[in-house]
RNA sequence: GGUGUGGUAGUUCAGUCGGUUAGAAUAUCGGCCUGUCACGCCGAGGGUCGCGGGUUCGAGUCCCGUCCACACCGCCA
């Protein structure tokens, strides 16, 4: 055996008790006459002590060890005579008597603290070391415990855990795919799957009436802090249900893991928000609603003074920042040089202060006379000590530079605190987009996405109109997770296609199993799939997801750590019948 | 594909207007130290200034190219 007792655990309760101890060492402290050293494992940190007087050849021993050696010491729990509240094993330490090097370590590429002194890329291509670092291995056991969670609840309410194939059929909406080549069939590829969205349909089909599944997804499109290459969902779907359905059953799950992972209650239902709405007074599919600052449309109150910018506009709008009338030059010109970012696009920022004292100034005042000003305050809710900020131009540019700004100005404000939580519904997405490279119109979720059943006669007509029976789940302005009631009837999935410009043929192809079985008896059915990596992070109160994930990718989609992609045996290549083409080779 | 920021000791960074031997902290190594817990004190070693080219009497510093990392835009049904 090689511990009694791990490193984590030991209290004044254990004193006199005979141990041993396995672990890294984190740290040595010798002080000449007697050496301390604190012995780590994933439970925790204990102090060894050696003395110079009890063991002189001991203590010379357990010198000479380095950072991150391999040790087993076996002792007595002796009550400290100095304690360290720090440490919930600070009342003891183990009074060493026999010392073993399981394995030495070279000196670690960076330190193993809390803060460590490494940087990202170091830290990522010695992972292995980083994830002994409390902070990260934490970021992994939050992820253990909420996956946990998720699986506690769904078991409950009948949902059934099925595994889905990895290796799938490509398909040409959407993300791009992560593609497989054939040996068996060379010239043919599987496609790794972008999400099990039409496998789980057909576990609808199958019977299997509430499925669930904590899955790996792929999507070959550029990196970003919160989205890898590959990524985990929670998918979920469910038959014989209408979206009010899935939206009850899933609120539960999000209130369930809320409470048993950070002990929140939420005992309101959550807001259901249509996405128009969300669109006219956020800019935004997905709002921050911790703080409110909502945009009020300005258009058809602040033309007529011979301002041509916002004569000549489409859409103006503000927003109201409560207690910032005192901002400085300085201060409001950042804001304009940050809506002027091309990220943002806007061309200026008009702001009005409305003085404590009363005063309205603005960087209008050559068109308009307090009076004006008096009314856009008034329109807007603002009072004495408020800024007023307007943005104007183009309508969907400027509600999108809106919704930044509002967003900078609630971080300037301190209102998007990372231990307070807002949840969301936005419901009613529209169900097509047009792509005006391609002039034709685009699923904005699936094709299998089923239209508001009273916009179905728009689909023909005004396809852009018609709506969506699809919900995203939104918290603190972070799509966490996404569904819809789908299709079941085939004549409105050959319609769906139709529109899509998708030819029988075409659809026939690439959806052909899906059709198929949908012949034979499709009940009624719809689902939700959530970012797991995004909501354990979120959980966490981080933005970015790579802690939250043992391995993984950088920027460029490399794994620094495996060093890949990387280039593969000719042999391996000729046995797919593949041929590479030298970089920049014309097709 | 695009924009921005960065790349200097094992590590994290500083390095002024282009000018003498490129610094600090930390880590490491050696010495001293019996109650430390970010131990302390004394000392030492440690550099292809990302890479390639150019300007210059002289380049870590300026210019061009390139690679890498991070953040964002495009993209991500």
């Amino acid at each position: 055996m090689y511990r009694t007792n791990t490193c984590g655990e030991l209290n004044i309760s254990n004193v006199g008790k005979e141990v041993t101890l396995c672990g890294w060492i984190q740290r040595s402290r010798d002080l000449g006459g007697m050496t301390f050293m604190d012995l780590r494992d994933r439970y925790g940190i204990t102090q060894l002590v050696f003395n110079m007087e009890t063991d002189s050849e001991l203590c010379e021993k357990a010198r000479k060890l380095g950072r991150e050696f391999v040790i087993q010491a076996r002792g007595l729990v002796r009550e400290r005579s100095n304690k360290n509240p720090k440490l919930p094993t600070g009342e003891i330490e183990i009074d060493v008597n026999e010392i073993t090097v399981l394995n030495r370590s070279e000196l670690p590429p960076f330190t193993i603290e809390d803060m460590s002194d490494g940087g990202e890329e170091l830290r990522m291509k010695y992972r292995y070391l980083d994830l002994r670092r409390t902070p990260v291995k934490n970021a992994i056991l939050l992820r253990h415990r909420v996956a946990q969670e998720v699986r506690k609840y769904m078991d409950a309410i009948g949902f059934v855990e099925v595994e889905t194939p990895v290796l799938i059929k490509s398909t040409p909406e959407g993300a791009r795919d992560f593609i497989v080549p054939s040996r068996m069939q060379p010239g043919s590829f599987y496609a790794l799957p972008q999400s099990p969205q039409t496998l789980k349909q057909l576990l609808m089909v199958a019977g299997f009436d509430r499925y669930f599944q904590i899955v790996k997804c792929f999507r070959d499109e550029d990196l970003r802090a919160d989205r890898q290459p590959e990524f985990t969902q929670i998918d979920c779907e469910m038959s014989f249900v209408e979206r009010d359905d899935v939206l009850e059953t899933f609120e539960g799950l999000a209130k369930y893991l809320f409470r048993q992972i950070r002990g929140i209650d939420f005992s309101e239902p959550f807001l259901r928000l249509p996405y128009s709405e969300a669109m006219e007074f956020y800019g935004s599919d997905k709002p921050d609603l911790r703080f409110g600052m909502k945009f009020k449309d300005l258009t058809e109150d602040v033309k007529g003074r011979n301002f041509a910018v916002f004569d000549s506009a489409e859409y103006i709008g503000g927003i109201c920042a409560k207690g910032c009338s005192e901002y400085s030059r300085k201060q409001t010109d950042e804001l304009t040089e940050f809506v002027k970012k091309p990220q943002i696009g806007a061309k200026g920022l008009i702001y009005v202060k409305f003085g404590i004292d009363g005063s309205l100034k603005s960087s209008v005042d050559k068109f308009y006379s307090p009076d004006d000003l008096k009314k856009w305050a008034e329109l807007m809710g603002a009072g004495p000590g408020d800024l007023m900020l307007l943005l104007a131009g183009e309508k969907k540019k400027t509600l999108t530079a809106l919704s930044e700004l509002r967003l900078e100005m609630g971080n300037r404000l301190g209102l998007r605190n990372r231990d307070k939580f807002f949840p969301l519904w936005v419901v009613d997405f529209p169900l097509l987009e047009w792509n005006e490279e391609e002039k034709r119109y685009f699923a904005m979720h699936h094709p299998f996405t089923s239209p508001v059943p009273e916009d179905l006669h728009l689909m023909e007509t005004d396809p852009g109109k018609v709506r969506a029976n699809a919900y995203d789940l939104v918290i603190n302005g972070v799509e966490i997770g996404g569904g819809s009631i789908r299709i079941h009837d085939s004549s409105v999935q050959k319609l769906m296609f139709k529109v899509l410009g998708f030819t029988e043929a075409e659809a026939e192809e690439q959806f052909g199993f899906l059709l198929n079985a949908f012949r034979y008896g499709a009940p009624p059915h719809g689902g939700v799939a959530f970012g797991f990596d995004r909501w354990v992070a979120m959980f966490g109160g981080q933005d970015t997801i790579r802690d939250f994930i043992a391995f993984p990718k950088n920027n460029s989609g490399r794994d620094v750590m495996l060093d890949t992609p990387a280039p593969v045996n000719p042999k391996q290549l000729n046995e797919l019948m593949i041929d590479i083409k030298k970089k920049n080779q014309a097709l």
